[in-house]
DNA sequence: GTCTATAGTTTGATAGAC
DNA sequence: GTCTATCAAACTATAGAC
């Protein structure tokens, strides 16, 4: 469509390149430590190269976290689309969908989002902070309708604010290559946050399941 | 005792305010962004004065986490010698403890301590971490006293993983000037960490203080 | 102990050739 | 678009006067 559709894509995949390795390296050694002469230099540029893309270091800075607000926000509602409809499975979802952010392909540039927040120039924050709000709505919602179905006896705000850090936590203790290990510790963080153990959080969704499905069979789902 | 008390005093003094003045800057601005001439000149000296009491920059940052290690520590078993016996009112006054010293006059040098680790070099992390590691193993007895006590049904190590960053990030989301408000503020995270409103947490504390008394009166406590 | 002066690096950013 | 060359402004740390 597009009459220069290579031009296009390398230019997107320049700058998309800046991004990944500004994240790798500032996730490493932190943003003031990395110069953009290191950051041009690990994608065999200059820096000079870098102000071409880039107005600014700082720009480069919210572009990173830009792309981990909007591309970890983007993830955890695709998990919530694919979720069954309680809200246990939902939760689980959704914890799950948190910790494959903060652990996968996008670990750095969360790392990032999580450790320099307090750097971006107060204007690149007002930008970002909406967008990052979005996702405490998600999660606030859940944890609401978790009280109504009587699985939080707690206040949902204030498990809201044991289990967000926790979850952004979990790569400062814990190293989580595959899927499966990110499951587990998913289920071991939800059951901790209902107070209850592993075992007892699978029967609780067996059952969820089980009592939805009968639901949704018998047509009942929409008017209860 | 001292032949020379005043000037003993006076060296400890400056030291200690270096290290004050610095818990502040960098706690503001990051220990990257702050310079020496920064932190000499909030206490009316200049930068050369800071390298004859410290050798260099990166040793005034480990003394300014290294305090706030030591006095965390301390503040804690305090209040813990304090508490009343029961598994409930301990972890009470533990969290009740934390919360007072990351909102309390120590709350900058706690920030750096949490933000500035990671920037301390390897040889000064080595030497401050098995301090760190005390007060890990202080909350995982507790915790475990919990367990036993049927109060916790998850994975206590689950648990402290939940726990002690939301404790850490509280500052971030919530100011506490008054002890009254820190302590109402503990009692919530303690109620959520157990999954049960502050009402039942409270009439449980009730009720494990009447039976740690009568145990004790009757002469039980040490043979149970 | 504290100061001034400064050495020696490194950095973000710009200008202009290609 | 990318490079080289460079500027101006910081910074940590040291030396030596007082």
């Amino acid at each position: 469509m597009s009459p220069d559709p290579m031009r296009t894509t390398n230019d997107k995949s320049r700058i998309a390149e800046f991004i990944d390795a500004a994240s790798r390296l500032i996730a490493e050694k932190g943003y003031d430590r990395t110069s953009v002469r290191d950051i041009a230099q690990a994608i065999n540029l200059t820096s000079g190269t870098m102000f071409y893309h880039f107005k600014t270091k700082d720009d480069l800075l919210e572009a990173v976290i830009k792309k981990g607000v909007d591309d970890g926000f983007q993830l955890m509602t695709e998990a919530l689309r694919r979720a069954e409809s309680g809200s246990l499975a939902r939760f689980l979802a959704l914890v799950t969908a948190h910790i494959g952010v903060v652990h996968g392909d996008l670990r750095h540039v969360h790392h990032v989002w999580l450790r320099e927040w307090d750097r971006l120039p107060k204007e690149a924050r007002v930008r970002l902070r909406p967008l990052a709000e979005q996702y405490r709505e998600l999660l606030d919602n859940l944890l609401f309708a978790l009280a109504q179905d009587g699985h939080i006896k707690a206040d949902p705000a204030t498990v809201r604010h044991l289990l967000l850090p926790a979850l952004n936590w979990t790569t400062a203790w814990a190293t989580l290559p595959d899927q499966h290990s990110r499951t587990l510790l998913a289920e071991q963080i939800c059951a901790a946050t209902l107070n209850q153990t592993v075992d007892t959080l699978r029967s609780l969704l067996r059952k969820e399941t089980e009592v939805s499905r009968a639901a949704f069979l018998s047509g009942n789902s929409l008017t209860d």
